[in-house]
DNA sequence: GCAATAGTGTCTTTTAGACACTATTTA
DNA sequence: TAAATAGTGTCTAAAAGACACTATTGC
């Protein structure tokens, strides 16, 4: 076996949805290089661990929450880049994994963090390393595995309404649903949405219905974005 | 930056379309471990090289052809596997590479290899190391791609009848499709398919036109397997 | 001529999108 | 009561799927 040898990072695109707007958690950075920058959390993997408990225990450090891909919430491996000069400590590869998580309360920051936040993803300034890079890939991933998968509702707490799933999708995709059609479709897909008893009260109008999510995690026929409905050839979802 | 320091290698999985069915490029193991055993192509990233030129320099290494992404065929980053047992050697992380490439002729073993050979991806027997994962993660994500991009076309030469892109299709999804369907299908999608002004003759009926490439990458609406539109929830295609 | 393959037209069914309308709450 | 939000029904347009039909070759 040659030599060569590379330190192993995994680093997280965490998403979830904060008051209409996808957000993403940033951690300022304690040590160098990039000291006092924002940048994705992450850490390197440890001697016993595959690429996805790394990523599993990141996140239950950064998030507090026991939120791997068992309970609520949504964890996935996005890509790997290693760059040569992408990190000046040396040879690094950076293995990105994606979570999308309900609104959680405040982070705390990790060990070497001097500072962690929720940022909207669309006012994030260039972050450490080569993380502007991997956060455009995360939420591209996110915007259109939404389209086919039930995936959103792992921005959503256990139980939740229509209108809340649909602020997801428009959150997501930066766009407005019509929310009569949304409630028809998303009702109508079978085991997407499982509805409880529970109504509601409290807000203005008609009180909503809870519902859990159901056992499909596919959605066939797909949920199509605006942008991808209008033209009819467009741009590269590239592949990797 | 602590220890645990890994090896990195980069994995192909490239497929085929030959005599109707799919295929994959695997080498008999030259070198310990699993010597004898069939494996995915692969080798380890060289100091200077970013994954994508490691897979091209095997993709080119093993097929010959010039076949990475801007000639014909296509080469895409599929996941990375990092599991500790994964190498009896150490700690190997492997970035898996898919390409799809035209039907090539006969491959020429690269060094550590005794042979090489297209197998049909469905009677591919027990791999080396944890290839027949990979093997699984690069078959599901060429069927799920073909479905909402043009790269289905990756599999043909750069001049192409409508019959043998339908082939394409039937072979990765191992399903037939409606010829004539199928046709005003991709015909009609704006940029998928140029026609040529040329005719193939020789054949049995009427001769087919050629067509080349269009500078569509995305198809909306996607070309749906029958499995996805039969029913309305099913299986996962999970994310990594 | 006939068989074979390429390619078009047309009808039916399904789905998306627009939007009128009903239902149930708070103020 | 009015305003607000939840949820249903219905119409239209687009697309998928079935399949009759025409076009052009080799035999």
């Amino acid at each position: 076996m040659r030599g060569n040898l590379f330190a192993v990072a995994v680093n997280l695109v965490v998403l979830t949805v904060r008051s209409h707007r996808l957000h993403v958690l940033l951690i300022e950075r304690g040590e160098q290089p990039f000291l006092g920058a924002w940048a994705l959390p992450g850490g390197f993997v440890q001697p016993d661990e595959d690429l996805v408990d790394t990523g599993s225990r990141l996140l239950r450090e950064e998030t507090g929450a026991e939120t791997g891909d068992a309970v609520v919430g949504h964890l996935e491996q996005l890509a790997s880049y290693a760059d040569p000069t992408r990190d000046p400590r040396g040879r690094v590869l950076s293995v990105g994994y994606l979570a999308l998580v309900p609104d959680l309360p405040e982070p705390t920051p990790g060990s070497d963090a001097t500072a962690s936040a929720w940022r909207p993803v669309d006012e994030v300034g260039p972050l450490a390393f080569d993380h502007d890079h991997l956060l455009a890939d995360g939420v591209e991933r996110a915007r259109s595995k939404i389209e086919y998968t039930t995936l959103a509702a792992s921005f959503c707490p256990p139980e939740f309404t229509v209108t809340e799933l649909r602020r997801v999708y428009e959150a997501v995709w930066r766009s407005e649903l019509d929310p009569r059609n949304f409630q028809r479709k998303v009702t109508s897909t079978d085991g997407f949405l499982v509805p409880t008893p529970t109504l509601v009260t409290g807000g203005r109008g008609r009180p909503p219905r809870l519902f859990r999510r159901g056992p499909a995690t596919a959605l066939h026929p797909p949920m199509l974005r605006e942008s991808h409905r209008v033209s009819r050839n467009g741009d590269a979802p590239d592949g990797d």
